[in-house]
DNA sequence: GACGAAATCAAGCATATGCTTGATTAATGG
DNA sequence: CCATTAATCAAGCATATGCTTGATTTCGTC
């Protein structure tokens, strides 16, 4: 949220900066009002700008929400939780624990992010594109999952009789429902989670 | 999908019954389209009526959409998988099957109704009345399924160290999951299913 | 069979919204 | 400095859309 749409720039600007300054417009705009309440007007008037300048940048409403689908894309590869990266070299248990604190990084500190996420998937099933773009998302998550869990599988780090594909099933659809009932009765997040990961553990003698 | 809205009845109905009907209709078009694709008009010319005589029964949008809601609400208080509402009352482990072929069937037979579903919770975040919908009919499955993940905690049929309020969280959100990335790749449901349930049962020795 | 209530309709109003048009103004290179 | 290019703007067009108005038809009932 940084606040360049507060005070405009009013200035001109190269074709480059404008974008992705109405682009980070778009996406707060998506986040707080969906694809419902997404007016190119408003986008204009809170990047400062008259309405035609944005149309002169994003000729039609779908190469805005293209840009959008761009910068949400290029988030999701830049951030991960502090720490995170490396872990995923170290042993399956360990790129375990970062994508649990990947979550809840997400989860607690890219709740716009989420949201506009959340927007893409809704809209997935009524644009080809959206679909494109939230199938690619996904299969690259899953395949992390699956990795991760039959490796964890294979070094006895989580319980031996996983269906490792099944698995990141399972995960990927339990930390989707965190991410879009988010904003129901706030939920303990970490002792939930505490709970699947608890699940994935390898059986304990009886 | 009954197709009285394909021969239109042309003839004067009760307003119930033509209020039903305009529902029905605006179920259809909500499932295809989503909310952002619900024109009064459309739904009015669907129904075979003119849009004032949409009007005359629905005053508002809000009315009509207030309208589907109730409609669904009924429908999840009404359809169950063949044979789920009895089990409820046997044992724990019974109760918890019911849940899994209530799942099974709304993903496979109901698609229509998941559909209107997702649509209300990506809208509830921005309207009150959905948000309280969406809330109730959280609360009520939650319920259930705490009760039932107490109760085989207790009579041993699964496993010893659920966190049942926790293990209630994990299984609504994994199953919101499906539903809300259901038009995703094509998952085999019931193999994620089954490794869920899996992770639910009592520890076996070593 | 007339009468009142209620359902239905044709037409249109008011506004919202994506996008265009034609002019203006600031940077850049020669 | 001048000319070309590109960013910007004021105004408006075309259409979509929720809803209204005032008349018409149909049904139940006395």
């Amino acid at each position: 949220m940084t606040d360049l749409q507060t005070s405009p720039p009013r200035t001109r600007l190269s074709a480059e900066l404008r974008r992705k300054l109405v682009i980070d417009v778009a996406f707060d705009v998506i986040a707080r009002g969906g694809f419902e309440g997404l007016r190119t007007r408003d986008v204009a008037a809170q990047a400062g700008i008259n309405s035609a300048t944005l149309h002169h940048h994003f000729p039609t409403k779908e190469d805005l929400i293209a840009g959008v689908a761009a910068e949400l894309q290029h988030r999701f590869k830049t951030e991960r939780a502090p720490g995170s990266e490396e872990a995923r070299a170290a042993s399956a248990a360990a790129a375990l624990a970062g994508e649990f604190s990947d979550v809840i990084f997400y989860l607690e500190e890219r709740q716009q992010t989420l949201a506009v996420y959340r927007e893409f998937v809704g809209r997935a099933p009524r644009d080809p594109a959206i679909a494109k773009l939230v199938a690619n998302l996904h299969a690259g998550w899953r395949g992390s999952l699956v990795t991760i869990f039959a490796a964890g599988k294979k070094d006895g780090s989580l319980r031996a009789d996983l269906d490792h594909e099944a698995a990141a099933d399972v995960f990927l659809s339990a930390v989707w429902g965190f991410i879009a009932l988010a904003d129901g009765p706030p939920t303990d997040l970490r002792r939930v989670l505490a709970e699947l990961q608890k699940w994935l553990q390898p059986q304990s003698g009886r």
